[in-house]
RNA sequence: GCGCGGUUAGCUCAGUGGUAGAGCAUCACCUUGACACGGUGGAGGUCACAGGUUCAAAUCCUGUACCGCGCACCA
């Protein structure tokens, strides 16, 4: 035989993309008369590089998509990039640095974009590749990227828009601050983390009763330069006679300024000692306060971190750290210093930069959310659905409690704020053009956070705010694929967007994929080295290898712990897929055509009952978007149940002279390979194709399905009642089946227990209940690698033979020149007699309860009826086979 | 403090009221005319714990423990 046998997917997955490339089966039509199925990609970085979490996300949207395609559905698969505002600039920034040692700044803003832009260039094509290599069915005609110049001109339009609806607005207002990378993020964009610091006890004295001193806790000594106000609970007896009075604060030294002392609700009793000290520049809550009782502001740090001036002559130009630890050592050197405590608390670290945020009080760009009332219902009305539904009482919480959206980014990379000032009046000028008089005005510098482009995605890459056949044609999208970490950057986000632009959700479901960890539920990480590269992987055991291992271990809403061996198995599954047809090659003979439904064996109507009933769950699954239930129900169907059983019970009539009885089964063969591999399609492209193509599938189906591709065949159709009739198939042909399984295995035990090698052959004898045909009995034969089998319905046993029972018949094995130990022989006999006889005990016992009998459907009391009768025929025959053992 | 998950075989996980399942790992036998990336058979679980509902609970309810996550607080 030519074909190879293992298959071999590295030859075999560019030749079938290419192809489907060429062919243009990608491309989305927006005048197909077919009903219209759409996704939007979650667009990577633009100079990101693929990671497991890709390849679970793109994975599923491929299956969905090309599922959707076989469904007859005119689907558009829109794909992207994200420019990514701080993380690309942040890597040209370290690349500038280690290869030329200069900043950004040494460049200028336009020599630093250009550089940008070629970064760009150079790697943005990367991740696009790599998607393709998995096999994503993406319409690559139309790829986007958040920063091409239409995308740039909707940006600013919605800014302008949202500004003159007054939603968008300056103000000077407490933000993240990242010292490293010198910008406001985001709350979002801030992630708590438990540090393990200290809790400086020192004590301030008040000024209008010297010797009387109040004790204050604080993780921030640095900032006792801005503190401007020392603060009480109001109802705390402890100090309420202070109120109104001052404090002289200790630091800096050379200014050891009288500050009021307050009484503000905000103070826990009970914390440290329910003294605070306020320092409304580096807090949220000081600022608060010090809005409530107007006091001054005084911001002791640079932008960077560093100590400015007003932290006096001692702590001037250190980092903030450092000037922790000096300041609470001077603080010693002065006497005031009580007591230092370890202490343990939550401190808000840059998403980007890994360092502590500062609050810092500056001028910054606001957005109100638009929509807010809308995009809420929609998700808790259930018009849009979330898969898994848990995640709706996250975005419930999160919507309920919004806050203003700080959209402007310190950054050069991204969208430049489409706002003008002119320089002498300071008026505003906000609009997508610049003034007509632009030397007399200034551009203001900073640009939009990421998402703030981001959240325009779906309906931005379609071609809004042109009324385009696409965006008629696509939007609302159908399936948003992606992980609840960003459910608030962006698909909370996206959903307003789209209601104030599109006056509709933009999606109707959302699949909300799990974490990938590793197999001891790490996050996956640069730093830990438990990343495996998918590109790594996909050479070694291939694209679809890599798709099925990762869904098959991805069940709906739970992380997902990522081990190789899954890959593997992806592996080893392709193999038998491809053995199976390669079996059905080596047969010889072109495809039969019709199956003729008088010349079908039990067999074959067993495994047509059973693709039936596979296509269900597979159909079910689909709709609740179970994708581990899929895969499960294609590996069973396809090893368990057509290559262990059907495939071995067809042997004995294919290595048979019945011409005709051997031509129906490979009409069979051809039927279930056929529907498979179209089952097997969204989840396995490449392979699905190669075979599709390679066993003459793509030609006339008998059934009239078909077609170039499989990528558009029809999804195959779960049996219905026509279907049955016409192949004279019922409920019965599948017990009796299921029987005969029961009686090989029992057979195969009785050799194994006997210790036949699996190589012997051996004769068995069968006692049949009923009439058996030849062919079930040559089945048997085989099924059971016996060297004859003699079907006898009147064999009486006398002693020296073993036999097992079924509802079918009995089985005898010769034990001639087996046994070698007659003794262990009977007492596992008698082991097993006890079994039986437990099992009895415990089936009777539920009989015997009144309720039970009185109360339970019929059905179940029938099958325990049953269960009891088919006990106790064991039972006889065990004791019947111990006798036979004679002495 | 509030909320959301999870706890089933050595490991990873299916299983939403009716005889506990799969894959991997393990043990035994087998390179038998698709496949050793394979075949056959076996061993291995008081379904975290305690109550409750029910004729019947891994499954429904209440509570507890442990693990993980999110939000709030965080001087």
């Amino acid at each position: 035989s030519e074909i190879p046998k293992a298959y071999e997917p590295q030859s075999v997955e560019d030749k079938w993309y290419e192809f489907w490339q060429e062919q243009k089966c990608f491309e989305a039509d927006p005048e197909s008369p077919k009903p219209a199925y759409s996704i939007v990609i979650p667009p990577p970085n633009v100079t990101g590089m693929l990671h497991m979490g890709h390849v679970l996300n793109n994975t599923i949207q491929d299956i969905l998509a090309r599922k959707a395609r076989m469904d007859g559905k005119e689907v558009l698969w829109l794909p992207g990039t994200d420019h990514a505002g701080i993380a690309t600039q942040a890597k040209v920034e370290r690349e500038l640095k280690k290869n030329e040692k200069l900043s950004r700044h040494d460049l200028g803003r336009d020599k630093f974009l250009e550089r940008v832009w070629a970064w760009k260039e150079e790697h943005g094509g990367i991740i696009i590749k790599q998607l393709q290599k998995l096999g994503c069915s993406c319409d690559w005609s139309r790829e986007r990227f958040t920063m091409d110049e239409e995308y740039t001109r909707c940006v600013q339009r919605v800014f302008v828009d949202l500004y003159k609806k007054g939603l968008i607005y300056r103000g000077k207002r407490m933000v993240n601050w990242c010292p490293v990378s010198l910008t406001a993020l985001s709350d979002e964009e801030v992630i708590p983390k438990p540090q393990n610091s200290f809790l400086y006890y020192f004590k301030v004295e008040v000024a209008e009763e010297p010797g009387t001193f109040l004790s204050i806790a604080t993780t921030r000594p640095e900032t006792i330069p801005g503190d401007t106000a020392i603060a009480v609970n109001p109802t705390d007896e402890r100090y309420k006679h202070l109120i109104g009075k001052h404090a002289i604060r200790p630091l800096p030294s050379e200014n050891q300024a009288k500050i009021p002392i307050v009484a503000d609700e905000h103070i826990d009793k009970e914390f440290g000692t329910g003294v605070l000290k306020v320092t409304p520049a580096h807090d949220k809550a000081d600022f608060e306060i010090g809005e409530r009782h107007d006091l001054e502001v005084i911001d002791v740090l640079n932008p960077d971190g560093t100590v400015n001036d007003f932290g006096g002559e001692a702590l001037k130009g250190m980092d903030r750290l450092k000037a922790r630890k000096r300041a609470a050592e001077l603080l010693d050197e002065m006497g005031v210093l009580e007591k230092e405590e370890q202490y343990q608390n939550n401190v808000g670290f840059s998403e980007r930069a890994g360092v502590p945020i500062e609050p810092r009080l500056s001028e910054q760009w606001f957005l109100k959310y638009p929509s807010v009332e809308a995009s809420h219902r929609c998700v808790t009305e259930g018009r849009m659905k979330f898969y898994p539904d848990r995640w709706i009482k996250t975005y419930d919480h999160w919507m309920t409690g919004i806050q203003d959206w700080c959209i402007s980014r310190q950054l050069w990379w991204g969208h430049q704020i489409p706002v003008w000032y002119h320089k002498e009046s300071g008026e505003i000028h906000c609009d997508i053009e610049p003034p007509a008089d632009e030397e007399n005005w200034e551009r203001d510098p900073d640009v939009l956070d990421t998402w703030a482009s981001s959240w325009l995605w779906p309906f931005a890459t379609m071609g809004w705010p042109e009324e385009t056949s696409t965006l008629k044609r696509f939007y609302p999208t159908t399936d948003l694929v992606t992980g609840p970490d960003i459910i608030f950057f962006w698909v909370a986000r996206m959903i307003m967007a789209g209601y104030e632009y599109m006056g509709d959700l933009p999606f109707q479901n959302v699949y909300f994929t799990g974490i990938i960890r590793d197999k001891k539920g790490r996050k996956m990480s640069k730093s830990l080295g438990n990343s495996p590269d998918p590109l790594d992987l996909i050479a070694k055991y291939g694209a679809d290898a890599l798709r099925f291992g990762t869904m098959r271990s991805a069940p709906l809403g739970l992380d997902v712990l990522f081990d190789e061996k899954d890959v593997e198995l992806g592996r080893n599954f392709c193999n038998k897929l491809w053995n199976a047809c390669r079996f059905r090659q080596m047969q010889g003979g072109e495809s039969e055509g019709e199956i003729d439904p008088k010349l079908l064996t039990s067999d074959d109507k067993w495994i047509l009952i059973r693709l039936g009933k596979a296509i269900d769950e597979i159909d079910a699954d689909f709709a609740q978007y179970r994708f581990t239930g899929v895969t499960q129900t294609l590996y069973r169907f396809f090893w368990t149940e057509y290559c262990d059983w059907y495939v071995e019970s067809c042997k004995s009539a294919l290595y048979g002279n019945d011409e005709k009885l051997k031509a129906n089964k490979l009409a069979v063969i051809d039927f279930i390979l056929s529907n498979a591999i179209r089952l097997f399609h969204p989840f396995l492209p490449f392979i699905s194709e190669e075979l599709w193509q390679g066993m003459g599938f793509n030609g006339d189906l008998p059934e009239g399905q078909g077609g170039q591709t499989i990528m558009f065949a029809n999804w195959p159709k779960a049996f219905d009642e026509e279907f049955a009739a016409h192949y004279g198939l019922d409920e019965s042909d599948e017990q009796v089946v299921e029987a005969k399984h029961e009686l090989v295995r029992q057979g195969r035990n009785l050799r194994r227990e006997f210790n036949v090698p699996s190589n012997q052959k051996i004769p068995f004898i069968f006692k049949p209940n009923a009439e058996f045909p030849e062919a079930e009995a040559a089945v048997l034969q085989i099924l059971l690698n016996a060297e004859s089998l003699e079907v006898n319905p009147n064999f009486a046993s006398g002693k020296g033979y073993a036999h097992i029972g079924s509802p079918l018949g009995e089985l005898y094995l010769p034990l001639e020149g087996l046994i070698e130990d007659f003794a262990a022989e009977r007492s596992r006999l008698e082991k097993e007699l006890q079994k039986i006889e437990a099992e009895i005990a415990k089936v009777e016992k539920k009989l015997a309860n009144k309720n039970f009998t009185e109360r339970a459907p019929k059905e179940i009391l029938d099958e325990h009826v049953q269960r009891k009768a088919d006990w106790e025929t064991k039972l006889a025959r065990a004791r019947a086979a111990i006798e036979a053992l004679g002495d």
